[in-house]
DNA sequence: GGCTTTTATAGTAATATTGCTATTTAGCAA
DNA sequence: TTGCTAAATAGCAATATTACTATAAAAGCC
């Protein structure tokens, strides 16, 4: 129906899952590979980095900030965005439990 | 317009960005989480572990096979699905490339 | 106060996603 | 062949997402 069921999962999936849904738009990943590219952005640079007009820009900067991906601050007249090393950290982290399962799963010759 | 500009990106940038969206919902994360949990797992036993009727459950199982990131095989009557340990791998090496990024970008005092 | 620059919001239209029921396909057994 | 089981597909309705134009805030400069 377009809707997703959301009341069976545990919270913990339910927040993984929102950060890579943030990640799953190649607008969104290409922002946070230019943040990390870069020392600091300005959130004007992006709009010239991407095919995509300022309020698209704008939107997207904020989904990835919504899921804490994505930290801003003011200054000056712009606004500066980094990429929030906690949630890097999570996500390698979750990626390589994930990993080690699969490791111990073709060990006992699952796969 | 509900579509996205995708021609603007490099493709490595949209396979990953796939393979997050994919991702990026709570049952195809249940999927995955539990596939890693069993050792093996045929697609049936999924059908009781999640809120969802046997069909939806077949779409999600196809869009995680699609990124490549379930492997699925006949096995008897049933299909066996296991996590794909190279896609795990990637991702896991993708954000852990991430995260040394973040600490880089702290050191020279963006954040 | 006005003017400029930068980012955010409102509103809209097109497309995508989600999940259902009903049906179909495929394999195995009798 | 017939029947049974497991999974996939078709088709539909409801909701979500994407991206645009136009407009509005917010902050600095004169």
């Amino acid at each position: 129906m377009g809707i997703t069921k959301t009341e069976h999962y545990p919270s913990t999936l339910l927040q993984r899952a929102d950060v890579f849904k943030a990640l799953g738009h190649p607008a969104r990943l290409a922002i946070v590979e230019y943040l990390l590219a870069q020392d600091r952005c300005i959130a004007g640079d992006l709009v010239h980095e991407l095919p995509l007009a300022q309020p698209t820009v704008s939107r997207h900067l904020r989904i990835l900030q919504s899921v804490g991906f994505i930290v801003g601050d003011i200054a000056g007249q712009s606004i500066c965005y980094w990429v929030n090393p906690e949630l890097t950290e999570m996500l390698r982290d979750y990626l390589h439990q994930m990993h080690e399962q699969t490791q111990a799963c073709s060990e006992k010759g699952c796969a």
